[in-house]
DNA sequence: GATGAATGAGTCTTCATTCAT
DNA sequence: GATGAATGAAGACTCATTCAT
């Protein structure tokens, strides 16, 4: 039943370590083939979720069948099943990819030299573009009950540090003077919410840009919270959303 | 197999009220039995509406199973369907016992004098109460893709409704100068996720009273839009909300 | 579990007798109420007998439920156990006031003087008649095995008497010469399968009238049979059929 | 629980000749383990076809499950919904197959230069024959209601186009006077009335083969319309009706 | 690596029937 | 005698998943 190894989600970037994994590619080597095998199986595993993140929005996760991802990709349901163990791990796997887009603009965040409005702006923005994203928006828009224990449990905790990562901003803002005070945990949850939110209603296509959304979110929803002095220093995101 | 003998309504003290004066019945109206069966059918009703939507929050519409409503009820599963005629119509049920909370509150906020932002106030701590109850959540939380197609437009429409409302109050707050001037779409989407976000986080028994949400979100979304002199006026909201 | 005597279809005329029965109401005795009381029961089981016949041949008898049966009498389901046992009894009874009146012109038939071919020709026109009525097509619209074993038996007893009668009227034509000779067997097969396809195609309400049809069958069927000599004569059928 | 190990399709002859040429197929055509396969699956759908018919036609369409059916097959009931989308698309498959001997003999027939009692005795004694088979009772056994819409309707409009056609040949009879003077119409119900009923007491193995049945029935059923003059000639046949 | 075929688990739903009132 | 409520038995259908080829 289980002879095979536990494939386990290790908090960051196995498909996107993958893409990187280009590099030995460069060299002549003997087991080119070999590499570019498995290139070849990367990039149909992220068909694949592309696919599947589109179909789990488009019908929800319970509607859409793997009949139907297989479908659009011209092959058959059980070719599914040589990339991915089951339809969780793919719903899995695409809130994966949303999560490492975060996680990637947190950490260039972390590293700029902000006070914690500008941090906290900086967030909002990027946070608001990815989830105007396909799997952005699966981070909010999937159910982790439609994972496996281990996995649900690896959801909830990206989760909760995103939480987190805003209640600190805050914190370090009214710690430094650039925003109000105020409690963070329920400015958190009211910012975190207005953002989770776009990945609700956000339709490509229509008259919104992804931009326009995230510009108009990092004022409008930091505003109330700035310390007058600096109420009007706007904030560039740091470009590192990732869409590929 | 059948340890169930005694069937009962576990929620429904009301109910057991009811079946005590089915007995005083014969001294007063004659078609009081007839009323009391009405309304115990009610009841039994709403107790379904009451185990189902608590099932539906904490596994997800697809994941619960009517036996399960069922058997929390210490019923069986078929006996629902005197009540309902389809899973689908206990979610769309469960929905509308939340809009009905939604468009009372809406009506007296309409019918209330108050200006623009006061009118917003109202309407951000109403609603945020509401989302911190089950049937309120249920607004935000179930799917309307599970819906009948006639239900689900219902749905749709009665979302397009709030949001329209929300924009209304932030053009007339505009207008009269309460709100300084921003784009009522995008605000409304602010504001809304917010509230909704509650929905989804919001646990009873947490930290967090009703009411605190609702009153610290009454001011933290709407301070940011407040024109500068009446930033300080904080609204009561209606208390109109429940029902029952 | 059966502490309810088992009613047994004693091949003829329960509910026949039952009306027969009117006999010491003339009287005055005490026990009228008794039995206007018990009329009144034999009225409304036939009223449902009147009302189901029409829904199973509209239907079909698995198509149809007892509610719809229960609705159109303007009555509830569990009523109609007041009256019969269980569904297939109803069939069964159905079945039943058909083959009474089978069993009655039948019976005039035999006691006529007539050859084999007037005997045939009085059948056959009896018989179509028949078949243009509710009750009359209930004997080849109804699926026996959809009986209990007991009824299905009497059932197929009663048909293959009534496909013997059509034998032994042919065979006493052969052998008064007023029959062509000519196999019993498979002319009796062709005879009834021509009358009992009225039972699935006659409409109620269309052009052709019961008479026209029982008229026209009586001439068509027999026609290839008759000696030469006597094939003009055409006999009245005897009037037996109505029973309301 | 699994007890059934090897799934083997008991009907099928052919299939098992198919898996014997899989393997040869590697020295004649690239193509032959596709075509086998194709042909592997029309004669699984059949062999389903096959067993279907007759437990409908043995327990009657409702009573008989899918489960039972496929019981019959050694597979289990999901398996039917491989070359089956329904029960009453099955239902409505074999049906089709009764339509189709019915199709094909009416084509040669109307090819035939026969006169219209020719026409009429070949129409009778093919489609006698047809109603001896499985899949020509179907066509008498089964109920269009039990069909979606569409397919019924399809049903429906064959019935009238074979009653259609027994009107014609009667009709083009009179023209040319092989057929006496009468009523198509209800001569047309009389003849096919004594056929379709075959289909319901006809038994295979009985002491009645189905070529005596149709020839008696060919004689039978016209000897009574014929025009004096003719009445003697019996036509043969076309033999065209068996597919397999 | 891919496929057709098959499976098993599970859910909704229907309906005849029974029971308490 | 009638009713509302409840039940249990059963069946169709879906779909993720597996297996042999």
């Amino acid at each position: 039943m289980s002879n095979i190894s536990h494939r386990r989600w290790s908090q960051s970037a196995t498909l996107h370590g993958c893409m990187m994994d280009g590099r030995p590619a460069n060299d002549q080597s003997p087991w080119m083939p070999f590499e570019s095998r498995r290139r070849a199986r990367d990039e149909k595993r992220e068909a694949v979720l592309r696919t599947a993140v589109q179909l789990f929005l488009e019908q929800g996760y319970h509607r859409a069948t793997l009949n139907e991802v297989a479908e659009r990709l011209n092959i058959t349901k059980p070719a599914l099943y040589n990339y991915f163990r089951s339809k969780d791990e793919i719903l899995f796997e695409c809130w994966a990819l949303g999560q490492e887009q975060v996680d990637e603009f947190i950490a260039v965040i972390n590293r700029s030299g902000q006070n914690g409005l500008g941090k906290l702006r900086a967030l909002v923005r990027a946070y608001a573009g990815t989830m105007a994203t396909d799997f952005g928006a699966s981070l909010v828009r999937f159910d982790p009950r439609d994972l496996k224990p281990h996995n649900a449990q690896t959801v909830r905790d990206a989760k909760r540090s995103i939480d987190r990562t805003f209640r600190r901003y805050i914190a370090e803002g009214i710690a430094d003077k650039s925003i109000k005070p105020c409690d963070p945990k329920l400015a958190a949850f009211a910012i975190a919410g207005s953002l989770n939110w776009i990945g609700h209603w956000y339709q490509r296509g229509g008259p919104l840009t992804p931009d326009a959304i995230a510009d108009e979110f990092a004022v409008r929803l930091t505003e109330g919270l700035a310390a007058p002095s600096i109420k009007k220093s706007v904030v560039k995101a740091p470009t590192a959303t990732k869409k590929k």
